[in-house]
DNA sequence: CGGCCGTTAGTTAACGCTTGCTAACTTGCG
DNA sequence: CGCAAGTTAGCAAGCGTTAACTAACGGCCG
């Protein structure tokens, strides 16, 4: 076998048995034995065990840009295309294949430094991405007046628990809906939530920051 | 040292061995040192290692109903209360000490058979008091018509999401808001986001299911 | 065309070390 | 003394990694 295509090979199977079983409960023997090789031949490809993780986070990561495909519906102010487009992705993207999230969970569980790095980037993106649409939609006087970076937070939080407790947890059973029911709950909440009625926009000062109703102390 | 102090005392120290390192990454070397005593003297308290880190589950799972402290404010529908309450308590909670939010993520990757009991059991008792709770205010005209169990995961999924970012991700530097805030932000996204409209409120026929709007084709 | 040669992709076997766990011995207190 | 609590010392298995070797292939000179 041609040695770029091993090495793909190598990289895919070992996502897998990493995704499972973490870094510390993976093993080379593992790894070889599910290719088909031994684990000498492994070390002809990479130098190590570290080395084949640290290529497959920069790999995944690399990969592909879920953000990217709703920068337009985001300039246009499109909220029911950015969020709900967002949602919808994200919870195919999981499903299809779940090893990306449970490597990360794992590497982030494992402490692993190599991964740190991968982690920021990652989250950065999308929470950026996020943050300004709802800085500009709140500037715009069409959402209330709250934290962007809580809301958009809340709103990945939902999607990413959802998927967790499904995909990690290995709860599909209680949770047999479909992605687009999913979706299209949560962005109606998320939406609901953070939207301005029309009769309160119309009456608004729209630098006006109203303070929260307490409803505890401390 | 008395036996049953000397067997807490190993429970908590183990705890939190396994919850930085896992199951598999924990070796009875690395706990016994923590503790200060040998491995052979580990092994008169309990039989093996999967002993040890059952013994831990059952303790946390049998220790605390978050739940039971909202019970009566869910009886008199006092939604803040309910879900102010609760935000608040489980950011408090885990912030406080982290090694279950980690205990149970780790089992949940590491497919550990004996811990699924254990999340079933705890993630089901939050789960039905939230699901049931949204449906009586749903059934009295105060809460729109939404998926009770979706509506549920979503307001639970904020707060864990977050947690685990921060706690697990370690990213606490990215969200420096206090855990009021992060609750008040929440609980307001989510009541706007599930809450019925006054105005709608009026007019609507208690039973009345109301097809949500499709914005994506699948 | 044929025989040498370096390279490539793989093997077998074993190394040094760590793991979970245990038998046999020692200490100190009622 | 007698027993609970802890130690020393070590075993068998499994870990990441490496050394030494081999079969198959392609190019190139005579």
């Amino acid at each position: 076998m041609p040695a770029d295509v091993r090495r793909a090979d190598i990289l895919a199977i070992a996502a897998r048995v990493f995704s499972t079983h973490g870094f510390v409960g993976a093993t080379t023997r593992d790894i070889a034995r599910e290719i088909g090789i031994t684990e000498a031949a492994l070390y002809r490809y990479f130098p190590s065990k570290e080395a084949i993780y640290t290529a497959i986070l920069e790999e995944r990561l690399t990969a592909e840009d879920l953000v990217a495909r709703f920068e337009e519906a985001a300039r246009a102010g499109d909220d029911i295309a950015v969020f709900g487009g967002l949602a919808h992705a994200l919870l195919e993207s999981v499903e299809s294949d779940p090893t990306f999230l449970r490597l990360m969970l794992y590497s982030a569980l494992e402490g692993h430094q190599l991964a740190r790095p991968f982690q920021e980037r990652r989250v950065r993106r999308l929470r950026e991405f996020l943050t300004s649409y709802i800085e500009q939609r709140t500037k715009a006087g069409a959402f209330r007046e709250l934290d962007p970076v809580l809301a958009a937070r809340a709103f990945v939080g939902m999607l990413i628990d959802h998927l967790t407790v499904r995909e990690v947890y290995g709860m599909r059973a209680e949770y047999p809906q479909t992605n687009a029911e999913v979706a299209e709950t949560f962005v109606a909440i998320f939406l609901r939530g953070v939207r301005r009625e029309e009769r309160e926009r119309a009456g608004a000062t729209s630098k006006r920051r109203r303070a929260p109703r307490r409803f505890h102390n401390g």
